[in-house]
DNA sequence: GACAGATTAGGACGATTGCCCTATTTTTTA
DNA sequence: TAAAAAATAGGGCAATCGTCCTAATCTGTC
C-alpha cells in the first residue's frame, strides 16, 4: 500500500478547503491546522500559495481522468457512460447542495481574482467537454457532438448552482431525470442529427 | 433630475467591483478610489463592509424588480415576458462572458465565505423564481410552474457559467435559441401539463 | 557512532486588511 | 452672520495575510 507523503496530505487538505471555503478565503494556517504541521514546514513543500493551487488542480485533473477511464471500462454503451456523468449530481448531491460544483465554483473564483491559473482550472471543464463530445460522437451525433457536450455541461452547472442556492436535493433529482430523458431523445434522433430537432417517435 | 448622493456612488461602485472582482477581493480602498473619496469619509456612510454588501444586494433587488415590472408592462403575453428573461443572456453577453452571472457568482462566493448575507443574496434568485413561476402559471402550466421556473433559472445559470469559463458568446446564442424553442414546446403542451412530456405537433 | 541530507518547527518581515478616531471643511439652519 | 449639522479628509490601530529565514530534529548511510 502507498505511503501518503506530507505533500499529499497538504494537497488533500487544500483541495477540501478550497472547495468548502474557497481559494482566497483559505489561508496557509488553515491548511496547516488540518494537516497538523507548522507553517514553516509548509514552505518546505510549497513556496507559494499559487503552487498549492496548481497542485490541487492537477490532483483534480488526475482524479477526474481516472473516473472517466473507469466509466469507459464499465459502460459498454456511450449512453451508459453519459448517464454516469449525469449521475455525478446524484452521487455528490449532499456536497453540491452545500458547496456547489467544485469545478464551477473554483473557476468562478479564479476568474474574479483574474488569477493566472484560470486556464489550468478550465482544463477541468475541457476534460469533461472532450470526453462527452467523444461519447456523443460514438452515439452517432458527431455533427453536433460538441454542442451537446456543452449543453449537458451547462445544465449540470446550472443544477449545481441552484441546488446550492436553494439547498434543494430534490431539485437535483428532478433535473437529473429530465437530463436522462433528454439523453434518450438524443439517441432516438441519432441519425438525423439536426441542429435542434428533437424528434419523438 | 435626481441628485446622486455620495452614498449612491459608493453603492454603484461597490456593485460593479463586487461583480468584476468579487466581494472579498474588493477592499474599502478599491471602492474609495473609484468614487474618489477618502477612506475616512467612507466610514461615515457605511460602518462595515457587510453594510455595503447589503446595500448592494438591496440595490440589485430594486433594479431587478423594476426590470420585471417593466416586462410586465411591455409583454402582454406571458411567453413574451419569459422570452425577455431568456434574452438577458443576449443583452449582457459581453459582461457574462467576462464575469459570469452577477447573481450566481455573488451567491457562490457568499456561500464559500459562509457569509450571513447568503439569505439576502438568495432573494435575488427567489425574485426571478417567483416571477417566472407566475408567468408559467399564466401560461397554463400551474401544476409544474415552479419546476419550469427552476429549470429555466438553472439553464441560465449554466449557460452563464460556461460562457464565462470558455469565453464563448456564440455558445450563449446557441443555448438561448434552444431555450426559446423549449419555451415554445412548453406553451404547446400547456393543457396536458404532464411532468416530462414534451409533445411536438 | 558520525555525518549528510531531508524534514520540521517557530518566529519575523512587510504589506494589506477592516475598522475606528479626530480634526477640518462644507452645507444648512436660525 | 453665527451656530449647528452634515460631510469629508487623513491618519492610526490591531489583526491577518503570504512569504521567508534559521535553528532544531529526524532518517538513513558509511
Amino acid at each position: 500500500m502507498s505511503e501518503k507523503t506530507t505533500r499529499d496530505h497538504i494537497v488533500e487538505a487544500a483541495d477540501d478547503l478550497f472547495y468548502r471555503r474557497g481559494f482566497e478565503h483559505t489561508s496557509f494556517s488553515d491548511i496547516a491546522d488540518v494537516v497538523q504541521i507548522s507553517r514553516g514546514n509548509f514552505y518546505y513543500h510549497f513556496k507559494t500559495k499559487d503552487e498549492i493551487l496548481d497542485a490541487v488542480i492537477n490532483a483534480r485533473l488526475a482524479g477526474t481522468q481516472r473516473m472517466l477511464d473507469q466509466w469507459e471500462i464499465e459502460g459498454n454503451d456511450p449512453a451508459d457512460r453519459i448517464r454516469s456523468f449525469i449521475n455525478i449530481l446524484i452521487a455528490n448531491r449532499a456536497e453540491i447542495k452545500r458547496h456547489g460544483c467544485p469545478i464551477g465554483t473554483l473557476y468562478s473564483e479564479l476568474a474574479k481574482l483574474n488569477h493566472r491559473s484560470q486556464a489550468e482550472a478550465n482544463r477541468l471543464f475541457t476534460l469533461f467537454r472532450t470526453w462527452l463530445r467523444r461519447q456523443f460522437t460514438l452515439l452517432g451525433r458527431e455533427a453536433d457532438a460538441d454542442a451537446l457536450a456543452m449543453h449537458l455541461l451547462a445544465r449540470s452547472q446550472g443544477v449545481a448552482a441552484l441546488a446550492n442556492a436553494f439547498h434543494d436535493e430534490k431539485f437535483i433529482r428532478q433535473e437529473v431525470n429530465q437530463m436522462i430523458d433528454w439523453l434518450a431523445s438524443c439517441t432516438e434522433s441519432a441519425v438525423s442529427h439536426g441542429t435542434r430537432k428533437l424528434a419523438r417517435r
